[in-house]
DNA sequence: TTTAAATAGTGATATTTGTCACGGCATCAA
DNA sequence: TTGATGCCGTGACAAATATCACTATTTAAA
């Protein structure tokens, strides 16, 4: 990532406009992290104080149920916006993990933060309500595709909106985020 | 619903507070609706003009796949938003239909009034952002049941957050919003 | 009232998917 | 290099779910 304030800037500015003054103001807000590959930002459990706006490298976020199984809920790549927004919002314990798969350069923004960032910033605060919603109107697409596709038909669309993770992630990984067993996804083609 | 007005203010000033003037204001800028049971509120192919917020009554929102198939994509119910919002906030056409299961009474909210409602209202604009997160965190909390729970699980866990759909709600209707055959859900009790 | 449509249950069977077990590679660190 | 670990495929079988066909009952409309 050669300039991440270039880049989280340019993000913002696919919603909304800002002067230079603003974006120097907004930028101020975040923090920058690395994360290696491995690492877990988020641990079930913990405190959830910080979204992360990710720059650069994969990580994924994960459920595991009683029986120690793991279920992927997002994987989040460079110009992914990525936490356990349940825990975050609320201000309660994670229930999901947050886990580098790749070596990750990330923005962080604290709770205060994105508060104060939206009581003194209305394109800020317009900025997340688009984002919000964009976020909703993603997730009913994947719950549309759990409605209306099997196994086979929901990887295919999985590949076609993000060719990269194929290269980027374990089959194993995709079979947990598809809902479906390693195997069957290995016998699917 | 004895007072439409009454329920929304009391709604918003769940999440925000209200004067009077204020309330007055926003509410100015719904139109009262009333549908009644099987009326199609909004249909494939047409403009999305309207988000709904259902006073009394029960809509649902359906997808139709290549095979005439449909799939329920959410119920709404009392105290509920709804519309195809991906159609809506992008203003193209319905790819979504949404249907009432019983008489409905709603408020509608026209896009541009939507959007002269948080530039006109701080409060509102942040209404509107709480509201979308929430979905968000709902809509994922359906995804995890996907991936996690089995149809039986998925059919308790809907019947212990709502309760009153078994009584309202055609059970192939629920099937349809399980994500599985009507057949199969008959058998599983 | 009479009829048509919607809803619900169930048997028989096919299809999809999961589970367990095993082996082959590749990768990575001691 | 060697051994451990993760990743991937696959056979055999079990479990979950879908599909088709039929019936009974309820609901709603003519």
């Amino acid at each position: 990532m050669n300039n991440p304030e270039q880049f989280l800037r340019a993000h913002i500015e696919k919603v909304i406009s800002l002067t230079d003054e603003e974006a120097a103001f907004i930028i101020s807000h975040f923090q920058l992290k690395t994360f290696r590959k491995g690492q877990f930002i988020i641990e079930v459990g913990n405190d959830v104080n910080e979204v992360y706006f990710v720059l650069s490298g994969l990580v994924k976020l994960v459920y595991e149920d009683q029986d120690a199984k793991q279920h992927i809920v997002s994987f989040a790549m460079e110009d992914w916006w990525e936490t356990d927004f349940q825990a975050f919002y609320t201000q309660n314990k994670a229930q999901l993990t947050l886990e580098c798969i790749e070596d990750t350069l990330a923005y962080g923004l604290s709770f205060d933060n994105f508060e104060k960032l939206f009581s003194d910033s209305r394109k800020m605060e317009r900025f997340f309500l688009r984002k919000s919603i964009a976020g909703h109107i993603g997730s009913q697409t994947r719950i549309l595709s759990f409605l209306t596709s099997n196994a086979r038909e929901r990887y295919e669309q999985l590949l076609s909106k993000n060719p990269s993770l194929l290269q980027r992630v374990p089959k194993s990984s995709l079979a947990s985020y598809l809902g479906v067993s390693r195997e069957t996804l290995s016998r699917l083609f």
